[in-house]
DNA sequence: GGCATCTGGTTGCAAATGCAACTACAGAGA
DNA sequence: TCTCTGTAGTTGCATTTGCAACCAGATGCC
């Protein structure tokens, strides 16, 4: 088996490294320039909104965004100190603890969507017709989804 | 003209969005574990590996790889402390310098490739057929080329 | 129970990043 | 020429990340 990638795989990386790096500029940039929290604040609300009553444990939170705990457990930290989520006991786990967002977490999530929203419907959302973003989703899930167990 | 993103659109970022975090991180690791520097240092190296000769500016460097210019002067800082790079006086421009590729970058460049590109073929190019990585590159080269002047 | 091992989460320290201010030269216009 | 504005690159400081060591409760085995 093969370890060298062809030139369309590689060629595809580079594609994907590159327009995630410009994507992801652009909405930071847009969030902070309103005065607005970085987008993994919201990113981890949105999960946390899914889950109001029971709350997520961080490693769930950490499985789902892809984030490691170290900074997982400094970014509840940072939400927490500006009251977006509380840590709350475990009672399943005496060693975790379990996240719930918080009324003003909530807010926050209202707050930042039309930003946000906008920020990807002007930076992605105008440059591709539905079925591309279709087609896309489909291809990179296939990606994710593959790769869940490795 | 509507400012919301269709389900899709956002679908399609959020895809994008965790695919870029997954693949990244398992590059990153496995350059590190094997004793390699990140990826962007490839990066950099790659690209003045193209014009080994004339050397490129940094703000060159900086438009092709979308790396803003403090970090990009840092990450040069890094790889002249290693030998890898030269910062060289610039005739034409007094304030910027050229920067070129060392022997010991072009050496450093073939030293990596080989884990770089395992670990893409692992993580990525085992994943896709050969024409979704050209379906993919399509669409994301036209995120990329729409975006360039705005 | 008692011990070793594993796992969820935290923390100290070093390295990298973001931001803003700054230097130095370039280029345009009076 | 002189001045004003713009651009290339650097640097100080605060924030964030990465890494490794760590704590405490869970789990498995005897």
């Amino acid at each position: 088996m093969s370890k060298e990638p062809t030139k369309e795989t590689i060629q595809a990386w580079i594609h994907l490294h590159l327009t995630h790096r410009l994507l992801l500029e652009r909405v930071e940039n847009s969030l902070k320039s309103n005065g607005l929290p970085p987008l993994d604040w919201y990113d981890v609300l949105l999960e946390l909104n899914r889950e109001k009553s029971k709350g997520l444990r961080q490693y769930e939170i950490g499985e789902k965004k892809l984030l490691n705990k170290h900074n997982l457990s400094r970014l509840i930290d940072r939400l927490e100190k500006n009251k977006l989520v509380g840590r709350h006991v475990c009672a399943e786990d005496g060693r975790g603890n379990r996240i719930k967002i918080t009324e003003k977490g909530e807010k926050m999530l209202k707050q930042v969507w039309p930003v946000y929203g906008q920020s990807i419907q002007e930076s992605f959302g105008f440059k591709l017709k539905s079925n591309e973003f279709i087609e896309l989703s489909r291809i990179l899930s296939k990606v994710l989804s593959q790769s869940e167990s490795t």
